[in-house]
DNA sequence: TCTCCTATCTATAAATG
DNA sequence: TCATTTATAGATAGGAG
């Protein structure tokens, strides 16, 4: 592409590589759009630049946190499917002492559930927030990605609907190495219950 | 690009769909390596296809998870950039309750860190009572529940996943710095219920 | 499915305003 | 610095085996 064939190794000039870096992005972002509509999948893109700022892109519906969630079950998935081949002996354990364990994790997740509720209106009000800024971005003429699932730190892009990502940042910066709370939803209390 | 333009929606015909997916993948992955090599980024990526199968790109000397935590630091800081901005175009009362929010997540992550310290002791009961109840369920002649609907566990790709729930316990203590509460509710869901 | 082919379309390097 | 233009390299849709 361009005018003459450039070979694949780093960009010794700054100015260039910065400039490379964003048109090369925006390529990447609009690919992904694309591949998303096309053929129905999910993507989530994470990109920091040399100078340190970052980029995103995920499909509509989910956010960054929910398709690594999802990665990181899979690939959990396959570890555990691993760790049995390996045929690794395990200790048994008492009947009574799983229901203890059961009672334990329902009551830790009813706590967790009650947390959240409370919270979860704020929530709402960040992400209300945003998009407030993004729009008034917009209507400061600043320029905007047309389409869905963007966000970045440079103010040059925005927020669309249906990212719920305003909220976990939230979590985030209270403890920047943080646990995993998403998709822990009370529903899944209910079925931890033992018969 | 090929023989004729097509328009970005969704490809109906399931085969075309797959195919498309495969074609495209590659070239976004390649476009990523190359942006990685040129412009010295740091880039993670994630795909699941509509079928369930997930690929990953990540830079050299890193992983998908380095980055995923990069990232969460990165939105962590910068929001506050963000909210400072944001405030000037906000009302006071808004804006107060943003400042309570920030205070019901913190408590409800010292909450969690205490409800998660507490559940800790019984991870490794969970993960040794598996071996148990797989021998149970063999006893009573009881079929493996499939757990993911997404997970394509016929075999052969290396990315692919497969198996049930019980992985996410797997995960979750080989993963203590990111622990996963919500594959260890489904599993329990799924995998303690013996009565 | 999978690979190869290739006419066409798209991305983009470099130039320009 | 930026956005825009332009000439080219690269990506890929559709078809064939």
């Amino acid at each position: 592409m361009g005018r003459g064939k450039i070979e694949i190794k780093r960009i010794e000039n700054a100015t260039n590589r910065q400039v490379t870096y964003s048109k090369r992005r925006t390529g990447i972002m609009k690919k992904a759009r694309e591949l998303t509509v096309l053929c129905d999948a999910q993507v989530a893109i994470i990109m920091f630049s040399s100078t340190g700022k970052y980029h995103e892109f995920c499909s509509p519906s989910t956010d960054i946190k929910g398709i690594f969630d999802r990665y990181q079950q899979a690939i959990g998935n396959s570890l555990w499917v691993e760790q049995q081949r390996m045929g690794e002996d395990l200790d048994s354990l008492e009947f009574d002492e799983l229901r203890g364990l059961e009672q334990n994790v329902d009551a830790a997740l009813k706590e967790y559930h009650v947390i959240t509720t409370q919270t979860e209106t704020y929530k709402k009000k960040v992400k209300h927030s945003y998009e407030a800024y993004k729009n008034l971005q917009q209507e400061l003429g600043l320029r905007e990605e047309p389409a869905f699932g963007f966000v970045d730190n440079t103010g040059g892009g925005g927020w669309d609907g249906g990212a719920g990502a305003p909220a976990d940042m939230y979590a985030f910066r209270v403890v920047p190495s943080q646990p995993n709370l998403h998709g822990m939803a009370y529903g899944a209390a209910h079925d931890l219950r033992l018969g």
